[in-house]
DNA sequence: TAGATGATATCATAAAACGATATTAAGGAG
DNA sequence: CTCCTTAATATCGTTTTATGATATCATCTA
């Protein structure tokens, strides 16, 4: 989600995350964790992996906390652990305003008076 | 989420989506009831917008159906739902990714003998 | 001294987001 | 018909992220 930078994390960086709140860890081990996690699903390579460190180190979500050799152990800031929260609830929002698309769930807007949707003929299932 | 075109959704082209499975309309009125949908939370500009219209025409997962003047209304296509569709998994699957952590779920990763993962001194909460 | 291995770092390119601004079509007032 | 307003779409330019490929560097082993 570019422009408004981490409002609203990737995917990447949702498990970047999820990997460090269940422990301090290197970068290769997070990447391990996400393969097995997500059975595979999602798999990051060193150029995401690395990126998504250093930015969250940069903004604080993140902390250095050993360097053995090459390899540096981060564990998750109380900043970092509201950021995955708070993208917890995001993708909550989105499947639950999903639902109520299913639903077909009346909006409701400001004024509801919008000019447009007041739910018209029928999606076309033909397309 | 770049480089691998439409692999992965971003919340702006999911609630596009999402706009259109309720029924054919034009871009105005796809922000106006995702910023309904939302309570506000996600309101796209019109760079954003018409972006995603066009790449989503180039895509099929919608179809131009009505041109009056310069108003083109839009309808979403079987490929459409069928990514409409792919997303809400995915959103699903992170949040049950999510959930087996809090639980403190053992992963399933091929092998199970990972090096790292061993589930170690408890995650710092001082940080 | 090599060489293998584990781990991190960087380069270059593509994709996406989005504010700001421009363009264009239709309809109304005079 | 001409001018103005309004609704709607289109495009520019910059920023941010994603990612394959490749390079670097530390440690261990023989």
């Amino acid at each position: 989600m570019p422009k408004k930078a981490l409002d609203g994390l990737t995917e990447s960086m949702f498990y970047v995350l999820m990997a460090l709140m269940r422990q301090p860890m290197c970068g290769i081990e997070a990447a391990d964790f996400i393969q097995k996690r997500t059975e595979g699903r999602v798999a990051l390579g060193p150029a995401t992996l690395y990126t998504i460190l250093g930015k969250f180190e940069q903004v604080g979500y993140i902390q250095e906390t050993e360097v053995v050799g090459r390899k540096r152990t981060y564990a998750i800031t109380e900043l970092g652990r509201a950021a995955y929260a708070a993208e917890v609830e995001r993708l909550e929002r989105c499947l639950m305003d999903a639902r109520r698309e299913e639903r077909r769930e009346p909006l409701g807007g400001e004024d509801g008076g919008g000019a447009q949707t007041r739910l018209a003929p029928a999606p076309v299932p033909g397309l």
